[in-house]
DNA sequence: GCCAACGTTGGC
DNA sequence: GCCAACGTTGGC
């Protein structure tokens, strides 16, 4: 039978993410320290951002978790996506820091969607480390401005970076 | 602490 | 629909 299956999301390889956080509300440690080792990436509130967790980001995609605003900034380690896209809660939540009251529960504006960490990396590899290598010159969290908190990231950006870490591909 | 780069809001 | 004012992000 030739017809076609509608499919909800795209089938495609594996993609790569870079999730920001400010490790003074949530760090790397407190993933690791998390049942499982597992948690819901909530908060973010900006449409672009929103899409990206809403349409793109799937199970099994890897992310990058970066510290911004922090002493010293930089990508902490690893984290493997192990649900796809899903109301953010704490919109609904009027007690909760990102609380949404634009956002319907029957209709929800933003989504999250669950992580799995993979490793923390031995050292944080720090925004200058990035910064001086030649193949990550583009990479769009080196941007001017770029303060997209969910981004895309290449194939050979997550290769670079650990390489600079020192540490093996999980 | 400063400020550039954005994103959002609201008056018109 | 335009755009000035305002608020936030986030690097420096």
């Amino acid at each position: 039978m030739a017809a076609k299956k509608k499919a909800t999301k795209k089938k495609s390889s594996r993609r790569y993410w870079l999730f920001k956080s400010e490790p003074n509300s949530y760090s790397i440690d407190d993933l690791a320290g998390e049942r499982m080792q597992t948690t819901f990436w909530d908060g973010v509130r900006n449409y672009q951002a929103r899409n990206f967790l809403r349409d793109d980001v799937a199970v099994g995609d890897r992310v990058f978790f970066y510290y911004s605003n922090s002493k010293p900034m930089g990508i902490a380690g690893t984290m493997e996506v192990v649900r796809e896209g899903y109301p953010d809660h704490t919109a609904f939540d009027p007690d909760d820091h990102h609380y949404d009251p634009k956002s319907d529960p029957d209709e929800p504006t933003w989504f999250m969607v669950d992580v799995k960490l993979i490793q923390s990396f031995p050292a944080l590899v720090t925004r200058g480390d990035l910064k001086s290598e030649t193949a990550l010159a583009k990479m769009m969290v080196l941007q001017r401005g770029s303060r997209l908190s969910i981004q895309p990231v290449t194939a050979a950006e997550w290769k670079a970076v650990h390489k600079l870490a020192g540490v093996k591909d999980l």
